[in-house]
DNA sequence: ATCCCCATGTAAATTGTTACATGATTCG
DNA sequence: CGAATCATGTAACAATTTACATGGGGAT
């Protein structure tokens, strides 16, 4: 059975990548410094998680030698990787979170041929423009009948949209297709 | 003390509000009709969520005679609406759902004057500015040392302005300054 | 010396997810 | 009649929030 990360564990994973080795509070620095607020920076949501994916094989803890405060060097192991690259390429419709696309995005290099890249972007693009045109035929009806859910909903439209403009420009200057 | 509502028992109230009469199924109706997923569908969820503001004093739950179902009309009392009211009003930048603004757009109407409405919209906008001025300058720093961090975050500050576009054409289309 | 930030966590309570259980009604 | 949908929930589990506890290290 594949393991199956949480948004929160995943972004977990994607950190410790981009700055390993590197501590539990490193973490948290780094979601706290994000303006978009993409994952919670609570001490009580994420030394539990990385207990868990320790307790996985995802991430290899090693204790700093004198260390006065227990500080330890956190590193992806293989199989944190592949579990990670599965969380990127598996980019779905289902998504619970605000915009799937960006959270995954910031760890776009862990695919290291263009290839891969321009798949994902590719993906995401036709996930958008479905949620669109799914948008669009719901705003239609929606209008009909209820006035101020039509101009809520539309909000989400623009959204999408916006996300459509940022794709290309994203692949613009990746230089992907 | 006045009582905190999460984003869940906040949609529920809005939504009753706005069919009341009505049942728990149609409330999880509502919500599953919506392409956002704004809020959760789930029985799991919405019965315990309504079951809490029974309690709570804000709905009233009154049993239908003679209906075999079990249905119950449940209403809006007035401490409810106040709530309500609060929460629509309280929109401030430290919410944690993916977009407050279009979340409590949905439930413009309990706002009575013209004057609150654009009040609300005002704030809104206000907000989404401040955002947008942080996000540009957190993009200033990142530029320099993360590049696909960089254009990640770049998709937060396309949705901040597609929010910003969507409030303009929203306050026209309701007549607010 | 004292205060604040670094850095580790844990505990209790709340919330949400997934899956199940039950029975009524409608539709083909 | 059988299947899908209406309509109510609950139970077990997983995850998150909030608050606390502990101590090192650096700056004033």
């Amino acid at each position: 059975m594949t393991i199956k990360l949480t948004d929160l564990e995943s972004g977990v994973l994607g950190v410790i990548r981009q700055q390993q080795p590197c501590s539990t509070y490193a973490v948290r620095r780094a979601f706290a410094r994000s303006p978009t607020r993409e994952w919670s920076d609570s001490a009580g949501s994420i030394y539990p998680a990385i207990a868990r994916l320790v307790r996985l094989g995802l991430i290899r803890a090693r204790a700093r030698k004198a260390d006065a405060r227990g500080r330890r060097d956190l590193c992806l192991t293989k199989k944190g990787e592949d579990a990670l690259r599965r969380w990127i390429t598996c980019l779905d419709a289902a998504s619970s979170t605000p915009d799937p696309v960006r959270t995954r995005l910031h760890f776009l290099e862990l695919l290291e041929t263009s290839r891969e890249r321009a798949g994902f972007l590719k993906r995401a693009e036709v996930l958008t423009r479905v949620a669109i045109a799914e948008t669009r035929a719901f705003l239609k009806e929606e209008r009909a009948h209820a006035e101020i859910d039509y101009w809520a909903s539309l909000g989400g439209l623009y959204q999408l949209e916006a996300r459509l403009k940022w794709l290309k420009r994203v692949a613009a200057a990746l230089n992907l297709p």
